[in-house]
DNA sequence: GTCTATAATTTGATAGAC
DNA sequence: GTCTATCAAATTATAGAC
């Protein structure tokens, strides 16, 4: 059994993914934590702002070793594009349309509310596009490309849990897991045309 | 001046692009439209829950609007893409990064927590894909790729919209515009080919 | 239909005993 | 460090005069 402090972080860390930053009150996050309510104004004196803050970088760190998981180096990126949103599209309809982006929520809610929880969404976000673009360079592929590439996986993954959320339908992320996939084999192909036309067979 | 009713929506659905559904007080609303406290339960006597639903809907149909403003039948696909996010990112950039989806926020918050409201926003996308669909249709896309297609588009708006509101960054918006255009590019693309292929040159 | 006062509950936060 | 009692403020909603 973790100890107190952390149980508060994963507590919240799943009522958070469920039903956002606003939506979640500090008496039921305590509860879900199984502590006394006074022990997190310990923990997090400046309380549920602290404690958000916290909660968004766990839960980045965690969903980024997701991404280190399906990506890693030896892997072709296609497949592991592929098998990323595949995972993702099982968890949501496996959790009942509950899982899906641990921060999407929270980022939207404080974007205009909060410049500490903003930066603490904004921070975890380029965390994950610099793991994202590290490994796509690795594939071979430019600076520009992998910029733009793991910016537009982001998006589409982003916005695919979004629209399965609201309809309750995951095909939309393995639809947009096929666009995804193909943006990725255009961007290799590319890369390899290029090398190629510099680099002519002789 | 619109009328009472009318002034309720509007000023709800700019607060709930903002901060959202949760994140937005009845006070706040009432004090926004300018109109005595009281009068909210006169014209939506379902309280919070029924004004946003209709605010949601409202502002479906007012962005819904936007979206056949730019793809409007004469349009290539590809330009109507392309102006369509630098648009969306110019009013990301010039409203401090407050504009973006209308919905998306309330979207993610409501989604497993009101039916009525998740219902409301899953028929607003879904009414955005159907307008998509159709303008792809006529384009010249198969079924399935229309299908795909739009789906995809709206994972790419939604998605950047997200990164772009934490991180203070429009062109995210931007990036993911050129990936948007550049895939309905190669499937205009491949179902041109597709149709040399059957009905060759003579 | 307009408007004010207020109810009933929940919110985030604190005090202070142990 | 743990735990309970409680606070002040904010929340949604209602009552009822006009």
């Amino acid at each position: 059994m973790a100890n107190t402090r952390e149980r508060f972080i994963s507590a919240s860390a799943e009522l958070f993914r469920r039903q956002g930053y606003v939506g979640t009150g500090v008496k039921e996050i305590v509860e879900a934590a199984g502590a006394p309510f006074g022990s997190l104004y310990h923990f997090f004196p400046n309380g549920k702002e602290e404690l958000g803050a916290e909660t968004i970088r766990w839960s980045g760190a965690i969903y980024g070793q997701l991404i280190d998981l399906f990506y890693e180096p030896s892997e072709d990126p296609v497949v592991a594009t592929r098998l990323f949103f595949e995972a993702a599209a099982d968890t949501v309809r496996d959790t009942d349309f509950t899982d899906a982006c641990p921060i999407a929520t929270v980022a939207l809610e404080v974007a205009s509310s909060s410049e500490p929880l903003r930066r603490a969404t904004a921070e975890v976000f380029e965390g994950w596009l610099a793991q994202l673009r590290a490994r796509l360079r690795e594939a071979g592929l430019t600076k520009t490309q992998a910029q733009s590439l793991s910016i537009s996986l982001f998006c589409l993954l982003e916005g695919a849990f979004i629209l399965a959320r609201a309809t309750r339908d995951d095909t939309h992320v393995r639809t947009a897991g096929r666009t995804a996939a193909e943006i990725v084999r255009a961007a290799l192909a590319d890369r390899a045309a290029q090398l190629a036309a510099r680099k002519p067979r002789r």
